[in-house]
DNA sequence: AAGTTGACGACGA
DNA sequence: CTCGTCGCCAACT
């Protein structure tokens, strides 16, 4: 059975450490280097599919560190209270500190 | 098969 | 800072 896109998106943001966060456009990009043509706004699109608790996708906000508005998890207040039980700092209400808690491989 | 959707990114205003 | 527009592409209907 080939690799879709989105299982190669969800293999991925399951190898985000634990108290880091990563960006909808740093999986494009990694995924992109391997052999997969996907954008950022696939990246989102597929989270939002996923039912998978196995994906961590509370670590994975926009490029801006901002959480997802209001349709992603239980709301963005759920997705903030995870994260910072993982240790992750918030600079704002809805944006993490991505200056101490950006995942890169 | 074709059109729509989408948890984004970059840029302009 | 926010908002609108365009672009990008796979999966959905």
């Amino acid at each position: 059975m080939q690799i879709s896109t989105y299982q190669t998106v969800y293999n991925l943001v399951k190898k985000i450490p634990k108290g880091k966060v990563t960006t909808y456009g740093l999986i494009a990009e990694k995924l992109r280097f391997v052999n997969k043509n996907i954008n950022a706004h696939v990246v989102g699109w597929i989270l939002h599919k996923n039912n998978n608790p196995l994906v961590p996708c509370h670590r994975v906000v926009d490029r801006n560190g901002r959480l997802a508005p209001n349709f992603a998890f239980d709301g963005a207040r759920e997705q903030k209270r995870r994260l910072e039980s993982e240790g992750i700092k918030f600079t704002d209400e809805m944006h993490v500190d991505l200056k101490n808690h950006l995942w890169i491989i």
